[in-house]
DNA sequence: ACTATAACGGAGGGTTGCCTCCGGTATCAA
DNA sequence: TTGATACCGGAGGCAACCCTCCGTTATAGT
């Protein structure tokens, strides 16, 4: 499950330009939002519209295959998270969600979608974060009247806002984490 | 200053097409964008696309109307919260911020705009919500080791992210919020 | 090396949105 | 009422993007 079912192909060059566009449309879709220009990938990925669309029939295909690769992502880094202490496994976890995902936006816009394969992958993605938090809650570091979806949205909604820099990005997440502390 | 300084016309029909205009605009750029349809603009309005551009030239003409505007209610609203306590003028004007703005995402991608209008309309606002937060930061009740600007941007952010429902929301910026206060 | 064929890439037709232009219409002053 | 004119609205040219189609090219097995 949350198997992004897009093959990959099997020739050499094939293979190539499968990972160059997926590379390109990472980027593109980070920095343009969700409706980046196909063309503008392709051409990025120094590969025809044609070849672009071989492999991706339709845009949401292309887009799933970030996406859905991110969110794998995302779970395998919380069970890395896992040894450390509780309140610091969370944050970390949620920290590193803020940097790397590239389809931020897109990710909380996708919560409320609905669609069998946006619903496994938000499941995905709780089942690898509630644990993280529900230690937290037991440990008594963070607020047990509010939900993890809660937690997420916020986290979310921060890392599509726009910052001076990093390090205010970084400052500002800890206020909004504070807010989680348990009192 | 901060004068949207696009004049409304003086003749009883053409006065009738501005404000549908400048209605139509902020429902649109609430819900689609900043890059909302300008043709479905007008259609909504009921008035030609002709028409649009006429009072409005350009794109940025049209949107400014409506950001200044929302920005100008905005320091109006920063005067009435004044007679409360320290900590709810401060919540109740974020509060405010985040329910009417219909330019929302717009306000946080403006503030690193550079342009002298948005500069004016960036300090107008600061100008409104700056007193508000030292009045709650002096009563002790909100920390001094942050900005108001990482307060009116984790603020921002959390506007344009989505929620379930209006109490989620109001919930999350509640929790953000807590982690402004003072410990 | 040779061939079958998987894969390439961009020309081109369709759609959508932007913006201009100008013949027609509504308003207002006299 | 009527004339001057401010204002209307949408047709139409332009640009960007979408997606399909098919002649050409690169790959891999023999």
């Amino acid at each position: 499950m949350l198997q992004v079912d897009v093959r990959r192909p099997q020739r050499a060059d094939a293979r190539r330009n499968f990972d160059a566009l997926l590379g390109a449309a990472r980027e593109a879709f980070a920095s343009k939002g969700a409706d980046a220009s196909l063309e503008e990938i392709a051409k990025q990925a120094g590969v025809g519209i044609g070849t672009l669309y071989r492999n991706f029939p339709t845009r949401q295909d292309l887009f799933n295959a970030v996406y859905f690769g991110e969110i794998e992502e995302l779970c395998l880094e919380a069970e890395e998270v896992a040894d450390l202490p509780p309140w610091e496994a969370l944050t970390t976890w949620l920290q590193r969600f803020v940097q790397y995902a590239a389809t931020k936006r897109a990710i909380i816009e996708s919560l409320n979608r609905d669609s069998e394969r946006f619903t496994a992958a938000r499941e995905a993605m709780y089942a690898a974060g509630t644990p993280l938090f529900e230690r937290a809650q037991k440990a008594g570091e963070a607020r047990t009247d509010i939900s993890f979806d809660d937690v997420l949205r916020m986290v979310s909604g921060l890392t599509a806002a726009g910052f001076v820099d990093d390090s205010q990005r970084e400052r500002v997440l800890e206020i909004a984490l504070d807010g989680v502390r348990a009192r």
